[in-house]
This record gives structure tokens, C-alpha cells and sequence, in this order.
DNA sequence: CAACAATACTTCACATGTAAAATATCTTCA
DNA sequence: TGAAGATATTTTACATGTGAAGTATTGTTG
């Protein structure tokens, strides 16, 4: 009787190879669903996830930041962050500015408007956190967590 | 002491404003490296990693499915599906066949070059489950999977 | 100081994901 | 039957992700 929410949600016939690959699955399926949501809240404001992770990243630190700075921490490729650049300056959310002592490092700031509109966000993006995790306790989300971080530690070294 | 791995993994200043969040956050972060570690694994077999799921599921099904079904299975937006079996028949992976009873259907089949594909990937993708996900007990595995299953039971109805 | 390697970005080409609208076929039912 | 509504799939427009190659600048070194 252990067959599995997982596979009936995917339509599987058959159970799953392993309890490593069920477990696997059930990360990238819960994180597809989560996305779904928070997309679609981003969009109800104009925002898609990736601007509004460049936003919260830039207010968070609180200063201008150079723009491999900000790719790195989106766990980014490098290339995408020019376009997400270009249409965040496109909607007035961040501005563009070289550095005058290195004048390869293109500096982002964002911009007030950006700020204002996070502010709004704010309570929004904490409501559906709640919304999408509160029904487990707290002990269950701190193990979550664990086991998460815990996957993650035997990640092959290898960024190439 | 809880000042936590994830936090410095992302180079954030100030903890997370609620488990909640952390553990979201942690979902989100698992799935994109385990998401690069796949892409990778399948681009070196010349498929992506939704080009994969597609192959595994006409495999799984073991006879030729409708478009839309293939597309269901996927948690994918329907228009995307179309130009992925675009490029899949253009590598003579797949094969359409419009249903001769229904000729809105689409039929999708798996062809024999992809079967052959599949099987060579088999082992390597098991292995890089092992890899990914083996370091943790079957115990936790089973605890993440639940914990996993349960974050989704709350998913506001709605699929759009 | 000139050639070369290293950096920080940007551009290109291509696969994918989303929303919205268009097409082609059924189904239904007045 | 014939018009309206449902279905299955495609098309279009746009944002994003990836790898590979190009550009501008800086650093290093013989």
C-alpha cells in the first residue's frame, strides 16, 4: 500500500525505480508547482521571477552591484543577465552605470520605483510562503530543510 | 547556531524571515542544481532534459499517446509541447500519426532509435540518482519524499 | 612597452516556458 | 440540419536558460 501520491499525480504505472529517484522526482515536481505560483503572482504585478529575484538581490544589498555580482547569486549563466538587465532598465526598475576605474564593470542600481513596487510585493510573496508551506509544523519544515541542504552536499564539485 | 547553510550558500545577509521561506527556498535551490546536473547528463547524449521526459513517458506507456496526454504528464503548458515533438521527429525520435477516428488527435510514437537511446541512458541516470541522492538513508528519503508530497497537498486548487 | 592572458560583459543561435489567439474537427441540440 | 460550443493542436509574441564566440579593458611579463 505505499504506491505512491507521486506516481498516481504523474499517471505512472509503474512504481519507481528507487527511493533515491522518488524522492528526486518529488523535488522537481513540488518545485515546478511552486514556480507555477509565484510566477504567477510576479506576473499580477508585472514582474516575472527572475526580475524580481534581481530586485530583491539589489535591495538587499542595499548599494549598486556589478552585474556578474547579481548573475552569481541567481545561480545564473552569465549571458541571460544582459537581457533581464536590459528590460528591468527597459521598465525604469533598475539604471545602468559603468565604473569609472574599471571600465569593463557595468554597475546595477535599483531604481525607487523598484523599491516601491517591492515594498508591495512584500506582504503578498509572505502570504503565499505561508499559504504554500504553512500547513507543516515546524519541525517538519526545519527537517525539510535539512534533508534539502543535506542532498545538496554531495553535489559532484564539478560548475565546469 | 542556525544561522544556516543555505543563507550563506546565497551570500544573503539576514536570515530568512520564516522556515517557510527557508524551506521554499531550499526546494528551489535543490531542484535548479539537480535540474544542472541532469541537463547536462542528457545534452551529452544530444537531448534536453524535457526531450528525455517526453521519450520516458512514450517508453512508460508503451504505445502511441495523444499529444495533449504526453503534454499532461509533462506539468507543461500545452504550445510548448508542439515544438518539442517538432524537434524530436525532425531527429526521427518520434513519429506523428493523425488518429483516423478523431483527426483533431495527434498520435506521438517512439521510434526505435529512441528506444535505443533510452536504454543507453538507463544506467546513467540511475547512477546519477545514486549519486545525487544516494548519501541519504532510505529512511530520510522516504521523510523527504512525504514531506515533499505534503508541501503539495496545499496547492491552492486552481490550474489556470 | 608590446604581446598575451584574464576579466566583465555582450551577442548569437537555439530550446523551452507562458499567455493569448487562431485552426480544424467533433458534438450537441434547437 | 445548422449554428453554437467543446476539443486538440498550432501559431505568435515574448521572457528566459544554455553554450560558444566576440568586444572592450585591464593586468602581466618578457
Amino acid at each position: 500500500m505505499k504506491s505512491g501520491q507521486l506516481q498516481s499525480e504523474l499517471k505512472k504505472k509503474r512504481p519507481f525505480d528507487s527511493p533515491e529517484q522518488e524522492a528526486l522526482l518529488n523535488i522537481l515536481r513540488t518545485n515546478d508547482q511552486f514556480q507555477n505560483r509565484f510566477g504567477r503572482l510576479f506576473r499580477a504585478y508585472g514582474l516575472t521571477s527572475s526580475q524580481y529575484n534581481v530586485l530583491r538581490i539589489l535591495r538587499g544589498e542595499g548599494k549598486p552591484m556589478p552585474c556578474l555580482d547579481v548573475a552569481e547569486r541567481m545561480i545564473q549563466v552569465v549571458p541571460a543577465i544582459t537581457g533581464l538587465i536590459d528590460r528591468l532598465e527597459r521598465q525604469e526598475l533598475v539604471s545602468r552605470q559603468r565604473c569609472s576605474e574599471d571600465r569593463r564593470v557595468v554597475y546595477i542600481e535599483i531604481t525607487t520605483k523598484a523599491l516601491n513596487l517591492l515594498k508591495k510585493l512584500d506582504q503578498p510573496v509572505m502570504d503565499l510562503h505561508k499559504r504554500l508551506m504553512g500547513h507543516l509544523t515546524r519541525t517538519e519544515l526545519k527537517e525539510l530543510s535539512r534533508l534539502l541542504e543535506k542532498s545538496r552536499t554531495n553535489l559532484p564539485e564539478t560548475r565546469d
